[in-house]
DNA sequence: TAGATACCTTATAG
DNA sequence: ACTATAAGGTATC
């Protein structure tokens, strides 16, 4: 086992780990103590989070954990790198916060989560946990994706235990709708096997939009089934790097007819111009997830 | 091209 | 207990 520890006091704003990966941004890392999502106070600040990663070929395991001032992570192999990537560690939150609009609930969102990052994560993963999420609540959509891992993951062997990654296209592509369906996915279940299909025969690629300007990167991955423009837009922002995607969800919408009415054009393309230009551009799907996880969260009502 | 509707399943509210 | 409703929407007509 490799170990190492990074310094949470030498990234620009810190980091708030739990926030970073219970915000519902990511669905694939796994707390130890199963206790994810737990709305009680207090209920995990020092928590260890595990989650596996493909570097060079090679399935990895790492767990992470933040407590006295630094991230401790344990892991098969250096993860240094590979956790500055996933976790966005190199972004500056403070100079992001910058371009936010400077309105009140702005800043209660970004003062209620403050180190929240946007994570990064591999794509196809993204893009099926993204297709679950449609019309379901944040603990279940990772409860599917726990699933996924169970029944078609790859073990991985790691300290004495056994761990499962995401499964790959053709894990997935080979699946049966019906056994897809026993995970409580639902009409989903045909939208995964079909874009796994999708992928794993090269009939498209999600990485192919990479580099793309944006809109036109939203538009290549809706040609996978399951995947509107709402999915797009959560698959450019936490996973592709498009740190100005917002994603226009329930939560946005209903913060929209709140606090930015002029915004709400009548369809998503013009809404989704607007809102990004009012919450300040490049950065704007970072604002857009603060204020996500904060109203989710309770923090006002609307 | 805009608008309405069906769709799996489960947790929570009433 | 039992029903209605909604959950980070999309595909189809």
């Amino acid at each position: 086992m490799q170990r190492g520890s990074i310094d949470v006091t030498s990234l620009p704003g810190g980091i708030d780990l739990q926030a970073t990966v219970e915000s519902g941004q990511s669905y694939l890392w796994d707390r130890e103590d199963g206790r994810m999502y737990e709305r009680t106070a207090a209920s995990g600040g020092d928590a260890w989070y595990w989650t596996t990663v493909r570097v060079d070929g090679d399935l990895q395991v790492v767990r992470i954990r933040q407590t006295d001032g630094r991230l401790v992570w344990e892991a098969t192999f250096d993860a240094a790198d590979v956790l500055h990537t996933l976790l966005g560690l190199g972004d500056d939150l403070p100079a992001i916060r910058e371009t936010a609009p400077p309105d009140a609930v702005v800043d209660e969102a970004y003062d209620a989560y403050w180190g929240m990052r946007i994570v990064c994560d591999p794509v196809f993963p993204t893009l099926v946990s993204f297709i679950c999420s449609a019309q379901m609540r944040v603990a279940r959509i990772h409860g599917m994706q726990q699933a996924l891992r169970r029944e078609f993951g790859e073990p991985v062997a790691f300290d004495g235990g056994t761990y499962r990654a995401f499964p790959t296209p053709e894990a997935l592509a080979d699946a049966s709708e019906a056994a897809l369906r026993d995970l409580s996915l639902g009409y989903r279940a045909p939208y995964v096997k079909r874009t796994a299909e999708m992928v794993a025969t090269g009939e498209a690629d999600p990485e192919d939009a990479r580099g793309l300007a944006y809109e036109d990167a939203r538009d290549h991955l809706t040609q996978f089934v399951g995947v509107g423009e709402k999915v797009a837009d959560c698959i450019l922002l936490f996973s592709l790097g498009y740190l100005g995607a917002v994603p226009l969800d329930t939560w946005i919408r209903t913060t929209i007819a709140e606090f930015y009415p002029d915004c709400d054009r009548g369809n998503y393309a013009d809404t989704s111009r607007a809102i990004r230009e009012a919450l300040g551009g490049a950065y704007a799907g970072y604002t857009q997830t603060y204020l996500f996880h904060y109203l989710r969260s309770g923090g006002r009502e609307l």
